[in-house]
DNA sequence: TTGTAAGCGTTATCAA
DNA sequence: TTGATAACGCTTACAA
């Protein structure tokens, strides 16, 4: 059912059911009772799409996130799906499974879907190959990367402040030989990890060593071989910090294969706070990021561009570091006492 | 930039464009040189818009799920976004955020956004209430319920099974007195695990008593009370079965606040194969459900409707009992051994 | 091999 | 207050 053939049914032109429906006030009483009451007996739904051709403009909005099912992004699509659809925007979910070809061909994809928006949280590409994609006038708000793009609003955790914080906590309880199992320090949640780390301890006096930082590259099977090879250290760390929550699963299960007892033994600390670390044993402390929030904030700013602000905005948000039960003095400390 | 300008921009006809971008081989291997490096030059995208409009196809399948966040709505959502992506669909996806309200208005918005089909996982209305939506022809696919809409296809997990193997797992172990948090019975999940763990009791010679069943919301505050209650019984069991993770996270707390030792003074298992479940002391005996696969089926089943299969059809998967350290003999029979 | 022209289902402009 | 009509940008008969 298309809005002419109703308009035959009921004797008018197109022209007044599109207004009966779009502008009520400027149709009679009469016609429009008709109208909408027509309307619900036939089920008629507009054609969204034959609207936003003849608008230009989609009410959609394009997400681009590195997997759905890490925590992290899930609960920032979340709150972003929430905003947005409470300002009847709808989202399109692309997951780049942590591949730039999948993101540059998704992004690919939105532009031609003309979606109104986009919002992107995977730090795959640089910005000379995303500005290649050709996304005109699209608005653009990054999550935890900051490209460079211009016109692009972006919203970021305070990387640094956050692991400066785990580290200084570990300093705290006593530890001095720290391990890190860091990210690709060519994204920004990779560097940034990794600086505050370097600076936690350079500030206490601590110069870092080589041999006590690890690379993995965010997933899980890295973490545990990052926590072995830190494990296989000539004097190996008494506490670590890893750069995301799921190579401290890959860790953690490295830790308890050794036969290590946390924080006993060692000491964990990771970043993110996903619902596992509340559960797992001992629950792990962690630096917790606000992801609501973050993800209501990327879907704000995307709103005020699609308002008009033209000026680009960045917002930076503290993480929180929430202590619980796997972080704790070493044992040469602990045990004397 | 249009088909039109560009058009104008080479000397040939809309046409000519259009068909050097979608049917190469009608062109002459000179214009389509032509075309294409145009077509780069100037970064030209095809208008999705327009071409779903001409031809009546959007390429766009809706999901909607009821959170996101649960990481079994998400696992099934990345499978599902997977596979359709990789056969040119891009996905909307909705969260219904558990409420009616929001289900509803998300389903009518795929209607008008013309979605090529719809893949359903949220038990929340009534299937009359969903035909009243007048979705017509579009094809759905629902996961985890059946609502015996015609012409819809489901995905199912076969929940008398997972909830019987589970508990013929207590019993081979020599539980006698198995208590069950359950979830709402008016939910095919709720219903489904309950009738399996009676099933597999009587079957035991067992018979089931009210006292042992304690019902719960599927969420984790629900689950803690049920064990709460079960532990108050004059009796009280020797082994739990919850019907989802949630739940089984809640049951976790209360049974180690009531200082009991797992398994030594209670087995506990419970459904999904969630992330925490292996890094718990002690890691916890579950039901799994393979949500890939799950995942991957209802894109495929939805990629078939959408290629002319008209009968319904209905995928039952097999859950798979993972067997950890947090189910043993009970006891009585464990000590004299 | 290429061009012409119709039309997908709306909304918006202009007249009536 | 309503109606006729022209877009929106593309694809596809049909014609040349």
């Amino acid at each position: 059912m298309t809005l002419v053939e109703l308009a035959q049914l009921l004797q008018v032109s197109p022209a007044t059911i599109s207004r009966a429906l779009n502008r009520p006030e400027m149709v009679s009483a009469r016609t429009r009772e008709r109208v909408l009451k027509a309307v619900r007996d036939h089920s008629y739904r507009p054609n969204g799409i034959a609207r936003s051709l003849r608008k230009g403009e989609t009410q959609t909005v394009g997400l681009v996130v590195s997997d759905l099912q890490n925590p992290f992004y899930s609960g920032i699509v979340k709150a972003i799906e929430h905003t947005l659809s409470a300002h009847d925007y709808s989202c399109i979910v692309c997951d780049a499974s942590e591949s730039q070809g999948k993101e540059q061909r998704a992004l690919k994809l939105l532009g031609e879907l003309k979606v109104s928006g986009i919002i992107h949280g995977f730090s795959g590409s640089g910005s000379d190959e995303l500005e290649r994609l050709g996304l005109d006038g699209i608005p653009i708000v990054e999550i935890d990367r900051a490209s460079g793009m211009p016109g692009t609003d972006t919203v970021l955790l305070d990387n640094v402040l956050g692991a400066r914080s785990a580290v200084d906590h570990l300093l705290e309880l006593g530890h001095t030989r720290v391990g890190m199992i860091s990210g690709p320090p060519r994204l920004t949640t990779g560097s940034g990890r990794l600086e505050g780390y370097l600076r936690a301890l350079r500030q206490a006096g601590i110069e870092p060593s080589d041999e006590l930082i690890a690379y993995g590259d965010f997933r899980e099977a890295s973490g545990r071989n990052a926590a072995r090879k830190l494990l296989a250290t000539r004097s190996p760390p008494t506490a670590m910090f890893v750069a995301n929550n799921e190579m401290a699963a890959g860790a953690l299960a490295e830790l308890q294969d050794a036969g290590l007892e946390l924080p006993a033994d060692m000491s964990l600390i990771s970043f993110d706070d996903v619902r596992w670390a509340r559960y797992v044993t001992p629950p792990l402390t962690v630096v917790a990021q606000p992801l609501r929030e973050m993800g209501e904030a990327a879907a704000r700013l995307l709103l005020e561009r699609l308002a008009g602000r033209t000026d680009p905005t960045r917002r930076v948000f503290q993480p929180e570091l929430v202590i619980r039960q796997s972080t704790a003095p070493p044992r040469r400390v602990g045990i004397p006492a």
